[in-house]
DNA sequence: TGAATATATAATAATATACTTATACAATGA
DNA sequence: TCATTGTATAAGTATATTATTATATATTCA
C-alpha cells in the first residue's frame, strides 16, 4: 500500500543513492518477491561473496531490507518496519519482476533449502 | 498523471543515481514546480556557477530535464517527453514542495526578470 | 573439539564523483 | 565593436565508491 506522506529531500536523496546502482536495486527487487539469502546473490549475480555483503550491509544499514538469520544462512527480506518503506515500493513497483531468476535457481537446484521453520 | 510501464532495472537504477543527490533531486523538484534558470539555483543552493552547471548538466543528458534559451539566460524544466518522465515524476511526488524557496528568491529581489514572451 | 560452511569485516586499489579555478562561448547593449 | 552578463566546459584535486584479497566470526556437525 502507498501512502502520501511526504519524504524529506535529504532522507530521499539518500534512499535513491543506495538504490541508484544496478546490483542493489536488483537485490532490493529480488527480496521484495522472495527472501533470499547470501550465497542466492551470489550465484545470481556471479559476483563474489565480499562484494554481495557489502551491497547489501548498504542495504541493511540504511535500513530498507532487514536480515533474519536462520543456522548457518541469513535471509534478507525488505523491512517493512522501515519509516520509508512506501517511498521504496512505490519506487520499485515497476521494476520487472525477478522472480524468474529465483526460479532459475531452482531449476539448477542453488536455491538454499529453508523449507523447515 | 501516472502510468504502469515497467522500467527496466539498468535504465531505472541509472534514473536513481542521478537523482541520488540532494542538490540534484532538490533541482528536478523545483523545475518540476518552477521553470528557474541557472542564476537562481546558483542563489538558492549558494553553490558556485560552474557547480551547478555540471549537475544541470547530468540532468539535461539524462534526458529528466530540458533547457529552454531566452536571451542570456537559460530556463531548465521537468523534460515531458523523457521516456521516463511518469516513473521521475512518480518518485518525486511526495517531496515537499520548493516553492517556497522561489517565492523568497522573489522576495529578495532575485527571480530573474521572465515576464515577457 | 576441530573441520567445514556461510557470512562479515578490514585493507587496499582502481575508478567515479563533485567540487574548485580558469577559461571559452553566447547574447546584450552602449 | 567592445564591455558586461549568463552559462558551459576543461583541467585539476579531494573524496567517495566499488571491487579484490585476506582474514575474522558464527554456526553446524562429526
Amino acid at each position: 500500500m502507498i501512502t502520501n506522506e511526504t519524504v524529506e529531500l535529504d532522507v530521499a536523496a539518500n534512499i535513491l543513492k543506495v538504490l541508484g546502482d544496478k546490483t542493489r536495486l536488483a537485490m532490493v527487487k529480488i527480496v521484495s518477491e522472495n527472501e533470499c539469502c547470501v550465497c542466492e546473490f551470489v550465484d545470481l549475480f556471479d559476483m563474489s561473496q565480499p562484494a554481495v555483503s557489502q551491497h547489501l550491509r548498504k542495504l541493511r544499514d540504511s535500513g530498507i531490507v532487514k536480515e533474519r538469520r536462520k543456522g548457518q544462512w541469513i535471509y534478507y527480506s525488505l523491512n517493512p518496519s522501515y519509516p520509508y518503506h512506501s517511498f521504496v515500493l512505490q519506487i520499485i513497483k515497476n521494476l520487472p519482476s525477478q522472480h524468474y531468476r529465483i526460479e532459475e535457481l531452482e531449476a539448477q537446484g542453488k536455491r538454499v533449502t529453508c523449507c523447515d521453520e
